[in-house]
DNA sequence: CTACATGCTGGAGCGCGCTCCAGGTCAAGG
DNA sequence: CCTTGACCTGGAGCGCGCTCCAGCATGTAG
């Protein structure tokens, strides 16, 4: 089970390009305190490993979905705390889902307002073709 | 039909605090062209008609669904420029539409994993829980 | 040895969408 | 007449989230 795998690991390029990120992004994030304990090389290069990527798909995927990097370092800094702060995470990450829950919401009832919209002007073609 | 009848008319006071928006919002939106032909008083005041305030409620929710001021500068020139331009005012919205629904299904894929990130932590929780 | 690529750092800059502010006008009330 | 308050303008400032850059170190190929 303990078996010494060499696991994979990338450089800040194939990160970037591995997740979908600029390489400027990934050294923000870590500078901002978003991707700690990122290691390093002799020569000072990072060295992602394939846990780091899975931080960067999360971290991506809260941004994306509307968190704010502020409450992103939050929710970070709790995980590393350890064990205990397992309250506050659920709290923080049922908080993000019901703004996202709101936000679709909002989202579909304006589609919905477009597609009048859309539909008003596509009708209002098709008369001006009529009489043409 | 014709009868005159004095529409309802708001200060700029009233506009905002009408649609929910800031002074400062409504003053923006009229200096970078979103809101052309705001009456003045003699004074100089603004004066908002409910014909304003429909153009206020429309560009908030273009704004709201993730359009962006760009866009809807183009959108306001084109659909005062007259009817020959529906075309395109029908092509900037259809292409808004397909936006806001890629991020609707967007927006729900993210959802779904971070319920599925809750419940694991409140499964660790009642884990927890059970062995103390 | 040289040239070129890759990456590092700290800090400046940027695009967006407001938001705030100083300094002024105008009208009503005391 | 003076104060108060609502509103005006042009322009500066801000918060966010990157993005870019200069100047430097290291590594690899020719």
């Amino acid at each position: 089970m303990d078996t010494v795998v060499a696991e994979k690991t990338y450089t800040i390029r194939e990160a970037a390009e591995e997740m979908g990120v600029s390489m400027d992004t990934l050294r923000y994030y870590e500078r901002i305190g978003l991707l700690p304990s990122i290691q390093r090389a002799e020569n000072g290069r990072r060295i992602y490993s394939e846990e780091d990527l899975g931080w960067v798909y999360w971290l991506k995927l809260l941004r994306e979905s509307g968190m704010s990097i502020q409450t992103m370092k939050r929710y970070v800094e709790v995980t590393r705390a350890g064990d205990h702060t397992i309250e506050e995470r659920c709290a923080i990450l049922e908080n993000h889902r019901s703004h996202l829950r709101g936000r679709i919401e909002k989202l579909q009832v304006f589609l919905e307002k477009l597609e009048k919209k859309v539909e008003f002007y596509r009708g209002y073609e098709m008369r001006s073709k009529e009489e043409a």
